[in-house]
DNA sequence: GGAATTTATGAGGATGACCTCACAAAAGTC
DNA sequence: GACTTTTGTGAGGTCATCCTCATAAATTCC
């Protein structure tokens, strides 16, 4: 039960030259986002750099808008698979090398995906609805992670946690983002120990 | 008329009606902003929420911009003086309590300014610049407040422990922002929690 | 009152964005 | 080769936005 699409002109690629179009519609998508912002960067530029015509870019995309919903849905998907990967690969660390990996993890995956920092924290209209469920799946990844290590906690406290750690991640890869390079590498060990504290606290039995 | 070249149709007000005229697009605008977001709000809507002509708004405002620099610049101002309030009122609190104090602080002044925060946080051309500075101010006025608390630490350190802190504080203000109300006060807490436990171990001697 | 200055007005220009559509090309199918 | 399906094209429609400008009202000054 994909998306429905009541307009027939919308087709999905059926041979691989359409699959084709539809990745490199995607990545100059990605790239335009990055550079100008969701709402600045327009279908005209993006079919351009994907070397097609603006009528090939609505052959498969309604609206720009759907690019967007496209591109968060490969990275969602993506971004759940390598918790769950590391989630599995240590399921004993302590709070400080969680603190470390998860901080590893998400500003590593936005160096690769820049697009999803852009659509995530972009102020649109309807990719922001869209972020939310994204956060949404995040949380409850991170809480079932969470609750590995502090099996003693009741659930709402892990949701709440689960939500802290989002955002002091978060706080981590906006940190990462700003300019002035060693002063920015210094803060980021101490948001990391800021993380590592409080993780710390939490794993404690009381 | 005073030697003033060519393109001077913008006027600063002079009489008390201009001033007036001002503060009401000042305040429409900042509704407008909050509503629909900056990129979404338009001009018109702008001018008609204030009782004014759109001619009326391009006389005080060169552009939909000048008036988010505005806007932006008023609460520069006003949370520079609270905050250098706060520092001013208790200097010898400890770290929980500096803890409890910001994050009220912020989540309270967001409350009060919901425009800030849109425009703050916006990802539009110009106003994010602005909001750059905004934060190097704010960073300033933070770092001087560590420091009374902190005096053993060098500069680089407590540079980038402000930079970590009003990221946390941020993360505070966009955690109070999200649904789900019983579970938000808790994650409040927690996130607070943080805080003070960075700011506990930053404020120990070693 | 009359002159000068400031404020008010809103129709319309200019721009650019998103998206459509009629049709052409390519690629499979027989 | 003929036929069907998929893919490609780009000029232009439609629409909304920002902003201008000529002109009028209000206010202050003398």
């Amino acid at each position: 039960m994909t998306s429905q699409k009541s307009n027939e002109r919308i087709r999905q690629p059926q041979r691989q030259r359409g699959h084709e179009r539809v990745a490199s519609l995607l990545n100059a998508a990605a790239a335009c986002f990055v550079e100008k912002g969701y709402e600045a960067a327009t279908t005209t530029e993006i079919a351009a750099r994907a070397g097609a015509s603006i009528g090939s870019l609505y052959q498969f995309f309604p609206t720009k808008e759907a690019l967007a919903q496209a591109l968060m849905g490969g990275y969602m998907e993506t971004l759940q698979l390598r918790l769950k990967k590391l989630a599995a690969s240590s399921p004993d660390w302590d709070g400080d090398q969680l603190g470390t990996q998860l901080i590893r993890f998400l500003v590593g995956f936005r160096r690769r995906h820049p697009a999803f920092a852009v659509l995530a924290e972009s102020t649109a209209p309807l990719p922001a609805i869209r972020g939310m469920a994204i956060r949404e799946h995040l949380r409850e990844e991170l809480q079932a992670l969470l609750a590995r290590h502090a099996p003693h906690l009741e659930p709402a406290d892990l949701r709440a946690a689960a939500v802290v750690v989002l955002q002091l991640m978060k706080a981590a890869v906006a940190l990462n983002a700003e300019p002035g390079l060693t002063g920015r590498r210094l803060a980021l060990n101490q948001l990391q120990q800021a993380l590592q504290l409080y993780l710390r606290a939490l794993f404690k039995p009381h």
